[in-house]
DNA sequence: GGAAAGCCATCGGCAAACGAGATAGGTGCG
DNA sequence: CGCACCTATCTCGTTTGCCGATGGCTTTCC
């Protein structure tokens, strides 16, 4: 049993046929049927059910399956570790909010592009059951989300600590009368967001239901519309005086126990940690460090 | 780069020369020397410093080491995996601290062996600390120890809880004249041993100091000896009365906080559970087959 | 200083494995 | 019944891998 011998295996599995497996793999249906039926005696019992439309996994099949994903994952990993000689270099892939994006990361970006240049850092943003996913299946390395996660294959390290207000049109004195209006619009960033689902059970707390939801992608946009009066939002406050210029919008503190959001950083627990992310985890933040052991 | 490669240069690594890997490997020099080149090709680096004694890992080597081992102890998981059809069979490797063993396991052992014929089970008798390290290493597919243990790399669950308890020659009434004697002699199973620590801690917070303890490898001798007055122990109290007869020994209690031990059930995280493994929790305690999902 | 031992790199011969193509056999569909 | 689609098997070059022998290098021990 042998890397590539797994790697046959597993595209055989995934595309149901011995020959829409060659076809992936650019070679021929004979190789895939003859390494197969040599890694099942290998074995010594058969991985797939061959019947005239393709080929199904047995029960030892699936077995093997997740194994086959975890080796593939490993040599590339490998590889990985071996390339990377401490210098930070080569592909960078992070997971974050939108928020942590703008309020912390992204007065950063250029100083980190600027000081390694050969990484290639790309940054995804998503909610967090997204990032959550993307860090699971590999697809991204690390992400900014929101916290407590509290997966066992994840480990995570709480960076921010974020205190959550009511943002509306400025001037806006008394909320509690505003939330109490029957036509009460909230501007959230995403449906799925963690921040939208914190704003409804505090809105419910306060008696406050049937809201209207308003989804804008951006929080330009959700900013821009909340100062001009169309509905209020709920985001961290430091980005008030920060990233934007305090006036443009009221601010309305919320409880400290409402109020308190945490923003953990999130990698596989198995996962190398590259060069390139312990560079970055020290740049967005010194104290963050403890992330990348 | 492929598994096999990988367990040409983990030899070579071991050995530190391409000879002594070729050797231990069943094959000959120019043989090994061959694969390692073409792997260092393949990555496009060299993984090893060759000088007149052999050769050293360079850093990259250094950084991929720990992959080759990965990678073929996954393998060989993998193929347990397959060859795992639910039934419980093949070999079966448990840690257990001795008093576990006596008190909980070996009047299941007969049972399970019975049940399940096909199953080669081995019993592996050590310190908490040692079993940590065997599970750790792959040596031993799972182990119960003194926890808690919270190590990020083990899984474990908390299986049965003990009291401690004092015992002494039958007949003695008052254990603190006797803990004040001069030549108190306190008899332990191993000197690193969970419980002999605790015990000092608890001997110390009683102002008692300058025990000398002795060693004896087998609960029955220690049983044997404290009865006969040689000195005290400090063991699970429900050895009494289900192990071992009432009378043989005084028994003592300790106070609920200093008697409390928990026994865990460790594994590791990333570590296939085999359906023997499963069959034995379950058959230890039907409330246990937790410890195996 | 020179012989010997231990080590790694390289080369040529040979066998096994691999990849490609062709073919046969089986099944479901119109 | 013919067609489409699938897997199994066979043959034939080519490649790869393994082996044994050889050579160069360094250290050690007369």
């Amino acid at each position: 049993m042998d890397a590539s011998d797994l790697k046959f295996f597993a595209a055989v599995a995934r595309t149901g046929g011995m020959a829409r497996a060659a076809d992936e793999l650019n070679t021929v249906q004979s190789n895939v049927t003859t390494r197969i039926r040599r890694l099942e005696e290998d074995l010594g019992q058969p991985l797939f059910d061959r019947h005239s439309r393709g080929v199904t996994l047995t029960a030892a099949g699936k077995r093997l399956l997740p194994y086959a994903a975890r080796i593939s994952d490993t040599l590339a990993e490998a590889r990985r570790a071996v390339d990377d000689d401490g210098r930070p270099q080569g592909p960078l892939v992070i997971g974050s909010l939108e928020t942590t994006t703008a309020l912390r990361l992204s007065p950063r970006l250029a100083e980190f592009a600027a000081l390694y240049p050969s990484v290639d850092l790309t940054l995804r943003t998503g909610t967090t059951r997204e990032l959550i996913e993307g860090v699971l299946a590999r697809r991204i390395e690390g992400a900014f989300v929101c916290g407590p996660v509290d997966h066992p294959e994840l480990a995570e390290t709480t960076v921010f600590n974020e205190r959550l207000c009511f943002m509306t049109a400025p001037g806006v004195r008394d909320l509690d009368a505003l939330l109490g209006s029957a036509d009460l619009k909230a501007i959230v960033l995403r449906l799925g967001c963690s921040y939208r689902q914190r704003m409804e059970e505090i809105l419910t707390r306060r008696g406050v239901v049937g809201v209207r939801f308003l989804e804008f992608g951006t929080l330009e946009a959700i900013v821009a519309c909340v100062g001009a009066g169309l509905g209020i939002t709920m985001l961290p406050k430091s980005l008030i005086g920060g990233v934007w210029p305090v006036g443009r919008v009221g601010v309305h503190d919320l409880p400290a126990a409402e109020a308190a959001v945490e923003t953990v950083f999130i990698r596989r627990r198995d996962a190398y940690v590259s060069s390139a992310l312990k560079a970055f985890l020290a740049g967005v933040d010194p104290a963050v460090r403890s992330a990348a052991e």
